[in-house]
DNA sequence: ATAAAATTTTAGACAAAACTAAAAATTTAT
DNA sequence: ATAAATTTTTAGTTTTGTCTAAAATTTTAT
C-alpha cells in the first residue's frame, strides 16, 4: 500500500466512525483537501484492490479487509503518538504531524516491539483508543462536556477537537487528561 | 526533498566517503540498483537544487549543502538504529530496512529528542560514527582485521560488511562489539 | 592515433497521483 | 414533475521518478 491509500482509507475510517453510513466523494475531498475528481480516481484503485466497497455516485464503505488496515493505521499513529509525549517528552499540541509520517513506517514487529516498550497502552496522549494487534478496540463510554448539565461533574478523558490551537487552549486552562470538570 | 532525493544523496555520500574523489554515474546506478539513465536524470534535478556539483561525463561530487544534508539523514538513520537495538530489543542485523524507512521521517525536534533520549550515543550498533546535530562526526581511528598481524590481538569496535547474513555469521561466531580478537 | 569498448546522456514512453474543465447522475426545490 | 442546484465522474493534462533504446562522449587497447 502506498503512502496516498492509506491516507484515503485512514480518512474513510474516520468518516465512517463519524457517520456510520456511507461515505461521500466530497465529504472525503473535504477532509484531505483535494479535488472530488481525484478521490474518484483513488476511490477505484482501493475498490480494486478490495479496501472498500464502491459504487458509482453511491459513496463508499471499508471492507473486512479495508477496515483492518485503516485500523492498523490508526494504531501505529497512535503508538507513536504515546511515544513521542512519554518518552521523548513532546506536548500533546505537537505530535499529530510527526505521527501522520510515523504511521505509514511499514514494520509489524516495529509496532509490536513499540506497544510492548510502552506498556500495551490502551489510549493514545488526546484519550483515543489504540486497537490492539488483532484491530481490537475497547474504548471507554465518553460523554460530550456539552452533554452535561449544569453543576454536574465530570473528569476529561478525551478531547474532541485535537487541534494544536484547542490543545495549546486547553493547557492555559490547565485542563488535561484526569481534570475534574464542572 | 522527497525520499527518492534523499536516497541519492545518502548514496552519493557512501559513495564519496569511499573514493574520495568524483562519483560515477554507473557507480550510483549500481548501489541503487538503478539504471544509469534515471540516475542521470536525478543527478540533473540534485546539481539545480544545490546539493551536488555535475559536470556532464564528469561524475559528481556534494556541495557543502549537500554534504550537510546526507550527514543529517546518516544521523536519522544511525539513531533510529540505536533505538531500535536499545528501547526495542532488535538484533544488529534486523535493523537496516526498519531504519532507512525512519530516517525520512522529517522533524529536526523528533531527531534532537530522540538523540536526547538516546543519550547522544555516538556511535550506531555496528559502530559507525553518529553525526551530530551541526553535522560533526567525531570518529574512532579503526583498522581492518585483515589489516592486522598475525598473533596481534584486537578489539572489534565496528564491522565494515553490514550485510544482515554476515552481522548472523558473526552472531554464530559470537563475536560483537567489544569482543577481543586474535 | 585510432578503433573498440565502456560509460553517460538524451529522447521518448509509462505509471502514480494530482489537477482542470466538462459531462453525467443525483438531489432539491418549486 | 420538472427545472435548478449539487455532487460525482470522465477525459485529458501535469509532475515525479522510473524505464528502454539510441546517441554522444570518454576511456582503453592495439
Amino acid at each position: 500500500m502506498t503512502f496516498s491509500e492509506e491516507n484515503y482509507l485512514k480518512t474513510i475510517y474516520h468518516l465512517t466512525t463519524i457517520s456510520d453510513s456511507e461515505v461521500s466523494t466530497n465529504a472525503i475531498a473535504e477532509k484531505m483537501e483535494t479535488k472530488a475528481s481525484s478521490v474518484t480516481d483513488m476511490l477505484k484503485k482501493l475498490a480494486e484492490k478490495d479496501f472498500i466497497n464502491y459504487k458509482k455516485y453511491q459513496g463508499v464503505s471499508l471492507t473486512e479487509k479495508g477496515s483492518l488496515s485503516a485500523k492498523m493505521i490508526v494504531r501505529k499513529h497512535r503508538l507513536w503518538e504515546v511515544f513521542l509525549v512519554e518518552k521523548l517528552d513532546f506536548s500533546w499540541d505537537e505530535v499529530h504531524d510527526i505521527a501522520e509520517q510515523l504511521e505509514h513506517i511499514k514494520s509489524e514487529q516495529l509496532i509490536n516491539k513499540l506497544d510492548d516498550f510502552l506498556g500495551n497502552p490502551t489510549e493514545d496522549p488526546h484519550g483515543d483508543p489504540i486497537p490492539n494487534a488483532n484491530g481490537q478496540i475497547i474504548s471507554v463510554e465518553k460523554q460530550l462536556l456539552s452533554e452535561l448539565n449544569e453543576k454536574q461533574l465530570g473528569i476529561c478523558v478525551g478531547v474532541k477537537d485535537t487541534s494544536s490551537e484547542f490543545l495549546k487552549y486547553l493547557d492555559k486552562q490547565e485542563i488535561a487528561l484526569g481534570s475534574k470538570i464542572e
